[in-house]
DNA sequence: GTGAGGGGTGAACACTGTTCACGCACGATA
DNA sequence: TATCGTGCGTGAACAGTGTTCACCCCTCAC
């Protein structure tokens, strides 16, 4: 009766199976070595204690949301600048909507008494995640339909943040380029919470899409600049470039 | 030695202390009696269960944020229905700020296990929250400061959806009166829930007000009228109350 | 052949929520 | 006044949790 050998992704994916199947409170660590043909303390050799299979698990969600969203991007053309914002941004709730333990787990309220280890796992996910978005909004910029917003109009203080915060994740932005990024990122995040939690319920019943898909239609008339006053814009640019006088 | 006598309100007051040092999974039936001076059977004279506790310290919390947004609006002078909105609002986002483990435990992701009570505590107070924020959008709706959308711009799910809400819930308003509501509703709970779960950090770090309050200011931006429009509006339908032919 | 060590085991500890039989002290009743 | 019923507390117990410990077996390198 050989047992198949233990490995950490069989820990995650039966703690994985735990947590679709009862929440957070079901990851539990008997019962994964149970159903690994194996009791508790075996765990302890492949992982350091249930915090670590929290945030392998934290992990690999990130990573198959990442997957999911990157493909969004991908089936893109190449131009379609407009298309990978809007795919990635419908993956992501795509996912979210499908696996809610996981985006619970991932982005809802943190777990209580869990933090994520300095540069671990988890955070290096994360920074894949959004160097994905982030690679969409710079596509975005490069070809003219990122809505961005004129330096002076923002509030000196978050104009700090943001400048601070492009230049610690080394992106080539001004603080009104990275600032509809992050309401992008802000409002999606938020939209899809609150739907993911139920809190439409009430208004909706059980299915909010078509609610949902104007809010994110919003928002993305919000964050982009039509394409033909793009193409507007950067004549102006062309012959502005030999001013007269 | 005469012990205070136990009673519900102490346990949710020791229960929300303790949520508020370590979390929901900090509210331990035995620690509470412990703190009031007593062994842990004696609460299940006064409360059926932990869920019972959790469920009273929701309600208890939904309570004090309706009284805080209550005030703030009260606070306003009569005919300020725009000062009423942003009141509540700034309002709502000031108390989650204060007191993140009891905004995570009420509008958070539900806690693992845990199912609210048919048309318990938690359901009514919730309901009596909802009814403040209504009453705010009705005074908008008669000040003619609700940027209403018309019925045939909508999606027919969404407008069917929104028509059988109204009607659940006794409010006089057609489903293009109550879809700002519902955005606004939804959208002021994501911005909120996204600060408050700190997924703003990596770009604002611990203080995201300044970023928040534009995002609200948007918000509210997107769901009125400007006053000077309304008034025009007004003017209008008195002249064509009386149309020409 | 033999030592080293990876990877499993059962027992144990300190917790948790919850139930149970018990008992005390009080107010209503005969 | 004596007695009962009941509200409210107690300690003991049960099943479950995460985690650690001493132990042991199996395999591989020397």
């Amino acid at each position: 009766m050989a047992r198949p050998p233990l490995s950490t992704d069989a820990l995650v994916a039966t703690s994985r199976a735990l947590l679709v199947q009862g929440g957070p409170d079901a990851v539990v660590v008997r019962e994964v070595a149970r159903r690994l043909g194996v009791t508790a303390p075996a765990l302890y050799r492949h992982v350091s204690g249930r915090d670590d299979l929290l945030t392998l698990l934290i992990a690999a969600c990130v990573d198959e949301v990442t997957g999911v969203c990157a493909a969004a991007v991908a089936a893109c053309g190449p131009g379609d600048v407009e298309g990978r914002l809007r795919g990635a941004t419908w993956a992501f709730r795509d996912w979210a909507l499908q696996h809610p333990p996981e985006f619970g787990l991932v982005y809802g309220t943190p777990v209580a008494r869990y933090t994520a280890p300095e540069n671990g796992p988890t955070v290096v996910a994360m920074q894949r995640f959004g160097g994905l978005f982030g690679s969409v909004f710079t596509d975005l910029l490069r070809a003219g339909r990122l809505r961005t917003v004129p330096e002076d109009d923002l509030d000196p203080g978050v104009r700090a943040d943001l400048t601070a915060a492009a230049a610690a994740m080394g992106l080539p932005m001004g603080p009104g380029e990275l600032y509809p990024f992050v309401v992008g990122w802000h409002r999606m995040l938020g939209v899809v919470s609150v739907e993911v939690a139920g809190h439409l319920r009430w208004a909706f019943g059980d299915d909010a899409t078509a609610f949902v898909r104007d809010q994110l239609d919003d928002l993305a008339a919000d964050l982009l600049v039509p394409p033909a006053r793009a193409l507007a814009a950067a004549r102006d640019r062309a012959t502005s470039a030999a001013p007269p006088g």
